[in-house]
DNA sequence: GTAACTGCAAAATATTTGCATCCTT
DNA sequence: AAGGATGCAAATATTTTGCAGTTAC
């Protein structure tokens, strides 16, 4: 039923108390945090570095994305089953909502395929849209 | 001649010599830059305050835009001529070379539009697409 | 028991703000 | 001359690093 702990598990990490939580609050947002907001949602006091050190870990081992930003931040969303270690699947559409600032993960809206310029050869692609989501815009 | 002077008249901004030597930054550039960068390629020194208040006065004014990134660092690159301010339009795709580390304004490649879930509605949309860049790839 | 993780302190960076001075119009 | 732009200093905020103590396996 610890369903964090399974996913440290399944990734090889070890299952610590930081980790758990971390986990837990990304599992229960269910949309794109940021360093500050999980700083705040902690409810045991959790130490800055120690977050920015599980993030990094998470990252590297496949458990979390990176979502662009043009705000000096970074946001973080759980990847699905589908993420390795170092080969993430991260390749559906993002929305952020100018209205709540809420960042959304639209697991279902995968980012379409560009024809690019000769030469250029894609691995991968981040999209972004911003706008109004579906509770603030009535 | 005065490319840099036409463009901050165009945009009703005062013209002096930091704004100029910034946009010449842009204009020989020819891809995205972030602070750092603009700070390491200008000639004088350029107090660091400057460089955030002109980016932030062009970015207000349309004739920058924001690029998105993952790594704590907004980058920053010249709009076509259509931008106005308030309103950018830069609905084109950018490119991250992940050998040489540059990021590309694909201004021909227009970003696709979504389809998005019920409810959300597009304001814009940004894409970043990362891979081998026609210099690196060969 | 050993390696890995954490927390604290401190260093290094990055960004913002206030204010006096200088420049553009 | 007046308003805006700049540079400097200082205040904040953010991120990184080192190290000693603790925890997971």
């Amino acid at each position: 039923m610890d369903q964090s702990k399974n996913i440290l598990k399944r990734n090889g990490l070890s299952i610590t108390e930081g980790r758990k939580l971390i986990l837990e609050i990304f599992l229960q947002s269910m949309g794109a945090l940021s360093h500050a907001d999980i700083e705040k949602s902690a409810s045991v006091s959790l130490d800055r570095v120690t977050i920015y050190r599980t993030l990094q870990t998470f990252v590297d081992s496949g458990i979390i994305h990176q979502i662009p930003t043009t705000d000096n931040t970074i946001l973080y969303a759980l990847c699905k089953d589908s993420c390795e270690a170092g080969h993430h699947h991260d390749n559906h559409v993002h929305f952020i909502c100018m209205e709540c600032e809420k960042t959304i993960c639209m697991d279902e809206v995968i980012v379409p395929k560009v024809q690019l310029p000769k030469g250029f050869e894609p691995v991968n692609a981040a999209m972004v849209v911003k706008g109004m989501c579906s509770d603030c815009h009535n």
